[in-house]
DNA sequence: GATTGTGTTGAT
DNA sequence: TCAACACAATCG
């Protein structure tokens, strides 16, 4: 066992404060243990706890929202952090994480957007960047789309009107980019089988279907940058509870008209009044 | 009065 | 970028 100064009791006659074994926790001089974070020369306090472990996490926390994914941090892995808190975070600003940290109310939250992840259509998705962004379709995928097939049918109609090429391209397939929740870029073959008169997401399509963990009866919706119009952007959001039948009819009824996500915001366009 | 969080500085 | 230290600001 090493002797760490930050095992010791620091509050004896008023001496030099035992530091604390780990990165961005200071002791305060009542013995509580502060965190903070550096960011652009200027230190963004995180709050003061009672235990050194406790504000080794909030250090964490903010490392993974200001630094990312490699950020170096005290007890959390990047392997124990879930795909849920990896979104969380992504979905929030640093200032909000900030606030969370030192209110204490970071763990609630999170669980309460687990909670609520899955409860609405895909059009009521927080935010994850600024972008604006046209919905173009949503899509409840089958059994056979996650199945052993590798690939996901487009509804015709759909990729008619989203994806629409050339007939000859699309026989021939192109890829095409699609960004997704975390900013990672997924490339898929796009194209149309004669056979079954189908149009398909082909290569490429099998891994996201894995990594997102995709079941029958989630949501894959599709978007497409405002701004740059051949930046198309996928979301996938579980089926919470419903099967493949309840979800269908469950998005067909919120997503009666079209919509329209600027700066975040859905906005929903009745189709006429 | 107790506690939190900032100003500041020097090291890495 | 980071922690140490001093202490002003704020809380209860």
């Amino acid at each position: 066992m090493n002797m760490i100064s930050g095992d010791d009791d620091s509050s004896e006659s008023g001496k030099k404060l035992a530091s604390s074994k780990y990165k961005g926790v200071v002791p305060q001089p009542n013995g509580r243990w502060g965190a903070q974070i550096y960011e652009k020369h200027q230190r963004v306090w995180l709050g003061t706890f009672i235990d050194q472990e406790e504000a080794a996490q909030a250090y964490d926390i903010a490392a993974l929202r200001f630094r990312g994914q490699n950020a170096i941090t005290n007890l959390k892995s990047t392997n124990d952090q879930d795909y849920m808190e990896k979104l969380f975070l992504s979905s929030h600003s640093k200032a909000d994480i900030v606030d969370m940290l030192r209110k204490r109310t970071y763990k609630h939250e999170l669980e309460q957007s687990k909670q609520n992840y899955g409860m609405t259509s895909c059009c009521n998705c927080n935010s994850f960047d600024q972008e604006k962004r046209e919905f173009l379709f949503e899509k409840v995928v089958t059994p056979s789309d996650v199945g052993k097939l590798n690939r996901m049918v487009i509804p015709k109609q759909q990729a008619e009107k989203h994806f629409g090429f050339n007939v000859q391209s699309v026989s021939e397939g192109v890829l095409l980019n699609f960004e997704d929740q975390l900013g990672k870029v997924w490339r898929f073959r796009y194209c149309y089988w004669g056979s079954s008169q189908s149009y398909v997401l082909t290569k490429g399509w099998s891994k996201f279907v894995k990594e997102k963990k995709l079941k029958a009866a989630d949501l894959v919706c599709f978007w497409r940058s405002l701004n740059i119009h051949s930046k198309l952007f996928i979301e996938c959001k579980p089926a919470s509870g419903l099967d493949f039948k309840q979800n269908q009819s469950r998005v067909e009824m919120l997503n009666p008209g079209t919509v329209v996500r600027l700066f975040g915001v859905n906005i929903l366009e009745k189709p006429d009044e």
